[in-house]
RNA sequence: GGCCUCGUGGCGGAAUGGUUACGCAGAGGACUGCAAAUCCUUCUAUCCCGGUUCGAUUCCGGGCGAGGCCUCCA
């Protein structure tokens, strides 16, 4: 389609590289997804965004199509059983626990799509690919990389050589660091769980090695290769991510599968700061998406979920991002004069060449706004749209409509016209109240004065 | 201690071995009865010290500063 190569930073190499698919005709994402325990918050959203904007520069480089995006949900962890214990103390845990995920996974729905964000080509649970990730860990015992110790299986890190490629952390170094209360039963500290049993009230599943809960890794390993196979193209998530998850994904793929590699490209997403400080409960500024987008925790009121998007997109992907009211009132600004200058305009015009050209250099997003900002009408709803920014509309205004406002409007012009500022004034003060702010004009043919109106 | 990012004007934020985007804010102007909106013009920057180079903000080294990971975490 386009001709400019897309170029992504590579984790696993440090650099920027031409994007080739394995499969331009399938090409393949996996971007590791929410646990589904609690609402997520304005952090969470970061690589939702992100990865979304990469999904539809895909989409338009290589068709709608040939792009399959898969985005896991996390239903079995134990932080949800602590959480269903706490909520629903009267239920059997198990409906407990399955109230608490879909509740949780309903809501992580419903707000990131109010930021924007397509809806990924699959989206696996955990708990639906039990078999595929028992299926892998079979391998990995067979094969020599897992072993079985206090009722868990474990990774043994030191049977690939490769186990630290990924973060650039050796074996040896974190030895020296160590001070995580050893566990005996681990061969070497770095060692994790891959299974492990369960108590009759917890949660699990047949299993060669006992009745028992995968491992918080696992699952990634299994759903990726389930969809996407045993080597695709991109594999994405936050880089708080990249040590241990990610590695340990990597270890469990290539070790079961004897494949080099896991995905060709591994891209992360810096972490958010609000207003200069860590996120955190204790901070007092941890903000889920759904109070900034329904309730006035933040600044005092709601916004609408596609200014979320565009803040969250004017700083780069990799950098780090502080989260601010300033943000916030910037991309509003933006989107509202974005709103004035496509007008009415239709979004079925081509979206524009330049912008995805901007965007193909490893998600320039400010780049693609400069361009963005010389474009108006039709080309500029079509763009907007392609990048998530479909749904934009100035709010109502509310308890007034459009027949009131036009009559307010000629009484208006007609008290200018007798030169009566004063009462002329009183009705746009009136109607600013309202929130609805007049704006004159002149007719270039005739030179009379013609008003218009936004809301505010 | 180990590993990894980053440091650009008042703010946000790109790019680049030589001419320094873009947005917001500020200043001036056009338009207006006055505003608003719109349009035009415009001021302000590359953390510090070395090195490589004809030339570095860009590459290399050191320093200072900020942040992240190494334990659940986007």
């Amino acid at each position: 389609m386009g001709d400019t190569r897309i170029r992504l930073y590579n984790t696993l190499t440090r650099r920027k590289e031409d994007f080739q698919p394995i499969d331009p005709d399938n090409v393949r994402m996996y971007v590791c997804g929410p646990t589904v325990y609690d609402y997520a918050h304005i952090g969470n959203a970061r690589p939702v965004i992100v990865f979304d904007l990469l999904f539809r520069l895909l989409r338009h480089r290589f068709g709608a199509e040939k792009v399959t995006y898969a985005r896991n949900i996390t239903d079995v962890d134990d932080k949800i059983n602590a959480r269903a214990a706490r909520d629903y103390p009267g239920l059997p845990l198990n409906d407990a626990i399955s109230r608490v995920t879909s509740s949780t996974a309903d809501q992580f729905h419903a707000d990131v799509s109010a930021l924007g964000c397509l809806d990924p080509t699959v989206e696996p649970r955990a708990t639906d690919n039990i078999p595929q990730m028992i299926d892998i860990i079979s391998m990995l015992v067979e094969k020599g990389h897992a072993y079985e110790a206090n009722g868990e299986v474990l990774f043994d890190v030191t049977s690939t050589p490769r186990y630290g490629e990924l973060s650039h952390r050796r074996l040896e170094d974190q030895q020296a660091g160590a001070r995580v209360a050893v566990d005996d039963h681990k061969r070497h500290p770095g060692d994790f769980v891959l299974w492990k049993l369960s108590l009759d009230e917890e949660p699990g599943w047949p299993s060669p090695w006992g009745t028992g809960r995968p491992g918080w890794h696992i699952e990634c390993s299994a759903m990726s290769a389930r969809y996407l196979g045993k080597v695709f193209d991109i594999h994405g998530g936050g880089l708080d991510l990249i040590f241990p998850h990610h590695e340990n994904e990597i270890a469990q793929s290539c070790c079961a599968h004897g494949t080099e590699r896991m995905a060709n490209v591994w891209m992360h997403n810096g972490f958010l700061q609000v207003e200069g400080r860590k996120m955190s409960k204790s901070e007092g500024n941890f903000v889920t998406i759904h109070e900034l987008l329904a309730s006035d925790r933040f600044g005092g009121r709601s916004w609408p979920g596609e200014v979320l998007r565009l803040a969250m997109l004017t700083t780069h992907y990799r950098e780090p991002i502080d989260f601010s009211l300033r943000k916030l009132e910037d991309a509003e600004r933006l989107l509202e004069k974005f709103a004035r200058r496509a007008a009415d305009a239709s979004d079925s015009a081509l979206p524009d060449a330049a912008v995805f050209e901007a965007l193909s250099d490893d998600l320039n997003f400010s780049a693609a706004l400069a361009r963005l900002s010389e474009l108006e009408g039709s080309a500029l709803a079509s763009t907007m749209a392609v990048l998530g920014f479909s749904t934009y509309r100035k709010p109502k205004a509310a308890g007034l409509d459009e027949a009131v406002i036009a009559g307010r409007i000629a009484e208006r012009l007609t008290f200018i016209r007798q030169k009566d500022w004063t009462r002329a004034d009183a009705i746009r003060d009136e109607l600013a109240s309202e929130g609805i702010q007049l704006k004159d004009g002149k007719d270039p043919e005739t030179g009379d004065r013609i008003t218009t109106w936004e809301v505010l």
